[in-house]
RNA sequence: GGAGUGGGCCAGACGGCCGCGCGACCGCGCCUCAAGCCGGCCGGUCGUGAGGAAAGUCGGGGCUCCACAGGGCAGGGUGCAGGCUAACGGCCUGGCGCGGCGACGCGACGGAAAGUGCCACAGAAAAGAAGACUCCCCCGAUACCGCCCGGGCCCCACGAGGGUCCGGUGCAGGUCGGGAGAAAAGCUGAAACGGUGCGGUAAGAGCGCACCAGCGCCACGGAGACGUGGCGGCUUGGCAAACCCCACCUGGAGCAAGGGCGAAUAGGAGCGGUCAAGGCCUGCCCGGCCGGCGCUCGGGUACGCCCGCGAGAGGCCGCCGGCAACGGCGGUCCCAGAUAGAUGGUCGUCCACGACAGAACCCCGCUUACCGGCCCACUCCAACC
């Protein structure tokens, strides 16, 4: 699982991205800069809101898991999953739902 | 058994499947290369993978770079003694004070006769002060108040008793004046210029004495804090987490420290001399350095990768020294090293149903957060023998 991980595709990402969100979790998405690999990137964000380290990576650990059942990192996509509050404490298939309706909002996987 | 004190330990367990970081090995896999090695990617196997606080970043040290030319003043820190430690504001043992029946716990615990300052309210007074005040004792005065004596009148059985008025060289309680005293008492206050008792005296004070508290000196015990005893003159409130005094300590910044490798646009290094502005050395002064100037030399930063980066003041066991903190010796083990940041998901079984919480250079402490459980030693109470 391919992840972003420069400082400057994070502000493009922030900048520039399709955004949805449920009440669980919000996305974005920006179309693969020109030249790279066709794989897609992922990233996982838990602010520092959410509460201390630990919570912040149960979050992620949570998004990160659910990411891979739903089959990304997606191709031709950079994509960054945020955590909202309840997502340390929701079920999995509650966190699956949710991480699929996002992703037909921004048009990633078919209705 | 109940109540409690001190210390140590654990931090849900086991198994199946899928998944992650790091390390080692394998593939005759893919990329790179003329090919091989190396390297990268992918797959597989095995090993390993958060804490007692990883936290707050409060103290100390290692490590790294900068500054080193030292000194003075200022600033900051610490504050019973001895010891331990790399060091500390930490720890251990001891002393003193306070709390607890006790095991034990708590204490910034040097100096208030060096100086300055503060002590609300209440109170005469809050610190060295007038003996100012109330006061206490003595002497004198007696208009007035009071007391005493005598008498008149009234109530009345002109007795007792009561009321009222008059008189008196009467008394001196109030009052006034003078003198002596600084002891006792002064409701207050957190705290009041030693305490209790006897003697002494006109009344009285450490005025004299005994005991107690405090201070000073001496002797003895102890390494010391201090303790015990004796003697002395009789006495000097508290606050120094108020300024201050004394003793001791104290350069600055931090792993985004700092270094290496890799393209292109002008920044750097060395030497010399000088100082007007400017910057730096925690602040200031003296002083020093950088910089600007001249000459010479030839190569470096943004982003990525690598080193730093885990064998250490290391863990465990045993023996020895020490009351202990700790130290010494021997044996044995290797125990996270990520870089948007690895421990998760799911299913099953079991139980006391799982708290606080996630390494980011490392270590020693302190402090704070925390569901519960286990072990050891000790104290008090109860019961049994």
């Amino acid at each position: 699982m391919l992840t972003i991980t420069s400082p400057s595709d994070i502000d493009h990402l922030f900048k520039h991205a399709r955004r949805a969100s449920v009440p669980l979790l919000g996305i974005l998405t920006v179309p693969t800069a020109e030249g790279r690999a066709v794989t897609g990137r992922v990233l996982f964000v838990a602010g520092r809101k959410m509460g201390g380290a630990v919570l912040r990576n149960r979050c992620k650990r949570v998004l990160r898991e659910a990411c891979r059942r739903a089959e990304g990192p997606w191709p031709g996509a950079d994509v960054a999953l945020l955590a909202r509050a309840g997502v340390a404490t929701a079920s999995p298939p509650e966190i699956d739902r949710a991480v699929k309706a996002v992703l037909s909002q921004v048009g990633l996987v078919p209705r």
